[in-house]
DNA sequence: GTCTATAACATGATAGAC
DNA sequence: GTCTATCATGTTATAGAC
């Protein structure tokens, strides 16, 4: 083992390769998670698609389940702090950037959280997150909880409807049109009045 | 067959029974793809619901999937026509039915669109109905069915958020105090202008 | 010895026999 | 209407390759 210190640069240690073939099966798990969704995923499909055996996810994963939760395992959102006006624009910003290209791991969350209760659990804690940080930021109120609840889950609608369900209206539509669109509602949501 | 006319009242023919038997298999299935999607419904616990056995179910229905769209299917929501404020009002009180008990179809529908092709084309075609609906009672202007789809949308995320997630924000809110939390915003968005 | 591949078993959808 | 057979899948156990 010890005998020949790294013959070439190029050539990689049994390690190495174990991760890389482990990165490899991660990457075609978020993307196949993304594409179907949990339960429409095989561990078939996803060792064919990283050029493996079957046997071989389950060896470094232990389970389908596992599996998934390592694919979309994902850095947290940048918290936001600063006035609500500002944290409108960003979360608009955001949706932008969802509108576009959203990445896999939340899509196969998005895409399972339905129909999958672990899926649903990461999701919950995941938009959790997402309110408590918007609600800090709103003027204090009783329902300032509330109302953050109902843009962030507004906009998850919307991303569906636009993302997942491809519906016309929602796609035919340019991002920069649906955020001045979405932008004056927003505003009126995070403003507190009764 | 036709030799004995109708010896009872209460003794019901061959095909009321097989009529009743199917009614109780598409009930079951509307209440367990509610609960469960289509996927991690099986036909067996169908068929055990019912009382029934599981190739029975098939005899009925042929596939899980036609099990799945009659279950499903069900009479369109009554088209709104009106002007925008009522119709707002409108699409509160059915979001306020909505946060109460949705009904097993559209749950079936709702939890399941996101990873079943078939559900995703209902719930298009539902949706896109819905968004018809809505854009032609408002304001004539090139995005009006931008902002109807975008006011369903939403509320199809509040409702996820609400019933499908339970979100605690969302769960410990009364009905009426979402519906007039979101009334302003949904009125700014029905609301033409640039 | 460690990585990979093959075989075996359980459950579920579905088709055909009875 | 019920029972049995076939096929796909998740999962585990076991054998083969380097």
């Amino acid at each position: 083992m010890t005998d020949y210190p790294d013959p070439a640069p190029t050539a990689p240690t049994r390690v190495e390769r174990r991760r890389a073939t482990r990165a490899r099966i991660l990457d075609s798990a978020r993307a196949l998670f993304a594409e179907r969704g949990f339960q429409r995923t095989t561990v078939r499909a996803v060792a064919a698609a990283a050029g493996v055996d079957p046997a071989l996810v389950m060896q470094h994963f232990g389970t389908k389940r596992q599996l998934f939760t390592e694919a979309v395992q994902t850095t947290a959102p940048p918290p936001g702090g600063g006035d609500p006006d500002a944290l409108v624009d960003q979360l608009l910003t955001s949706l932008d950037i969802k509108l576009g290209g959203l990445p896999d791991g939340t899509l196969a969350t998005l895409r399972s959280m339905l129909t999958d209760p672990d899926a649903a659990e990461h999701a919950r804690r995941a938009l959790g997150g997402q309110i408590d940080s918007l609600a800090a930021a709103l003027p204090h109120s009783d329902d300032a909880e509330l109302r953050a609840a109902l843009v962030v889950t507004a906009m998850v609608g919307i991303t569906i409807g636009h993302q997942l369900l491809a519906l016309p209206a929602l796609r035919d539509a340019p991002a920069d049109r649906i955020a001045a669109v979405l932008r004056p509602a927003f505003k009126c949501l995070t403003r507190e009045a009764t």
